[in-house]
DNA sequence: CCAGTGCATGTTTACGTAAACATTACGAGC
DNA sequence: GCTCGTAATGTTTACGTAAACATGCACTGG
């Protein structure tokens, strides 16, 4: 490349006028800095065999020229981009979200970039759609996001050679699975309510399609069945504070209710909406417990006693199980198989002990 | 590329175990089809020239083989990666988060793909960390989601040739910037305060460092200001629920405090349990308006009237506006500024004429 | 004093794609 | 019948990087 030419144009004008140059490239710095374009690569990717006099010139060059590697040109050399897809649904529930975040800031720390792959409508096709898109993506293996049942014919037109780890599914015996344990978290909120001397514990589930809601249930179901209780007749949301509180309208006319476990919080919220109308006092009538433990569950009326769910830790596993596959070019010895992260009960004011309840074994509450 | 060489291993197996391989190229598909690689790529860009007969031999081993096209050696050749960066904080804030998926939504109907750049600790030194390593990444234009003050001195670093459009921020002078209409919602809610017949309206602010809380709380200030009424003292919070409770307690104990305009949803739910906790009804004697209608905002205790803020929308003109920059290359004739999007006054169960009030304008509550 | 050794640096090449240019083939027009 | 034009296809090359290989130079030891 020339320092000007005939036409009296200044070189590189043209180019820039018509397609904005990105930057100096490998060979511009090569030639500022007088070494060659291998000693620059060398001096960028921090490799030895460079004098440290030569390594600073080239240093010095790069700064002048603004010097950036291509990323392009390195991911075609080095036949990976350092970017993970992550596949999910419109980021509406919280969970996904705190699980987006903590899976976008491990991989960060790990020199991975994360690419947004949202499927609009949760359809097969769409999903099919999003897996067959991710073939040109620039995408070393992905993360599912996804908590409902269309993961399984979707398995076809997986690109080969990219990994996939799933959040918040099940399908453990085909792929590798990281999920909040949502049978430890229900139980201990079920059993919580039954040591605190309650009969017997409604549920206001999630919607039908999801895992984590059809878990919950059958959880809070298999542990009543357990204690030797009778489970009152499932009731449904659909996730919605909305459909928690036409929910909770009818949880109210129940009389003999004196407990309820919500499968999530906001659920939970138009729960104790719904209660708080009716003249159903919680805890003192009626005891809730939620799930996720959400920012605001401690700022509700009253401060709710609820399930923490750990999804940093959910999505920091799932970057490191992505990873350990990308890097371990063979089989992977964990295997598919599923990743459990514990929950933690975080007992606020919504639970008390049955107005006529006999409480044995209840801890006492502050 | 042979179907198999002298020492008995089939071809292509070494490479796969050395390296595994992430599919096939053009040229393999050439070869199975019968014709060049040019031709390849020209039915793989959908571009004429190319006979019906032969289109479809190259779609047939396409569909053998697999094939997806590199998108690194396309984002190299083409010089462009289809790709927007969006640079955010923690996703913790509903606002973000809604804008972060109407972007990928708007971004994906253009056959752009979205990468996250999360910043962990938002110091200068970390944007400024963001905005260089914005250079080597594979992205055409970025976005930045940043309500704070951090913004100013990381405009050197930019990489030449990145374009940039700014939400949830001011800098409308330097940057592209698209936001809601912060002082609009905020005026709205004062002066639907006023016309139920309130005195004045206190103000539950953001924390100092966000622009859209200082906006919000400059437009409270004026429009009491201008409706001749004296503002009082200014309380704040940091945009938590439990900051919102912490300050509803001591707006509690104001005899004189008949209504509150606050910064956002979350802290509207924390002053309502602490109104509620004080004994102070809401809305008999207070009056509670918020900011953002978040989905949980219809089932708080009672309803929250609130500002509905359109985030699908400034997603969408963020995607809009920085794709215009990347499409015209010349000068952008929208130039610099600030575009607003509306709000709209949502109206529920949280505000009242004042007991003692007149009432005069005001609007009968349903 | 010269082969040998090791280190700093340069040269060649390939990654997969697509623009630019080159080459065929086939039919129309004079 | 021969040229010309056009459409279909092939060949060359460049994008920016980095591995593999090549060179050259200084110093070491016999």
């Amino acid at each position: 490349m020339g320092t000007a030419d005939g036409d009296g144009t200044p070189a590189g004008t043209r180019r820039r006028a018509a397609r904005p140059r990105r930057g100096a490239s490998m060979a511009d710095v090569a030639h500022l800095a007088g070494v060659s374009s291998q000693t620059v690569s060398r001096v960028s990717n921090g490799f030895p065999g460079v004098t440290d006099e030569t390594r600073q010139q080239v240093m010095a060059a790069m700064r002048e020229l603004g010097y950036r590697p291509n990323s392009a040109a390195r991911a075609l050399k080095r036949g990976e981009f350092r970017t993970l897809g992550v596949i999910t649904f419109s980021l509406s529930t919280m969970g996904n979200i705190r699980t987006l975040e903590a899976i976008a800031t491990s991989a960060a720390q790990q020199g991975y970039a994360v690419t947004l792959l949202p499927v609009a409508v949760p359809t097969q096709d769409e999903v099919n759609g999003a897996f067959s898109r991710l073939g040109e993506l620039a995408v070393d293996a992905v993360i599912v996001i996804m908590e409902i049942h269309l993961l399984d014919a979707a398995t076809v037109s997986l690109p080969p050679g990219v990994q996939v780890v799933v959040a918040d599914s099940d399908a453990g015996d085909r792929y590798t699975v990281v999920d909040t344990d949502q049978v430890g978290g229900a139980r201990d909120a079920v059993r919580h309510l039954l040591n605190l001397g309650h009969d017997t514990v409604w549920h206001l589930a999630g919607p039908e399609d999801s895992f984590a809601a059809q878990r919950r249930a059958n959880a809070w179901h298999t542990t009543l069945t357990e204690a030797g209780r009778r489970p009152p007749p499932l009731v449904r949301g659909d996730w919605s504070a909305e459909s928690g509180y036409r929910a909770g309208l009818r949880i109210a006319e129940q009389q003999d209710c004196t407990a309820v476990f919500a499968a999530n919080d906001q659920m939970a919220l138009g729960l104790l909406r719904a209660l708080h109308e009716r003249g159903r006092r919680v805890p003192e009538d009626i005891s809730v417990v939620g799930f996720d433990d959400i920012p605001e569950a401690a700022s509700f009326l009253p401060p709710l006693t609820t399930v923490h769910q750990d999804f940093p830790e959910v999505g920091r596993l799932c970057v490191e199980g992505v990873l350990s596959k990308i890097r371990r070019p063979g089989q992977d010895p964990t295997g598919h198989g599923t990743t459990l992260v514990p929950t933690r009960l975080v007992l606020r004011d919504s639970t008390a002990r049955p107005r006529g309840g006999d409480g044995q074994g209840a801890r006492p509450r502050s």
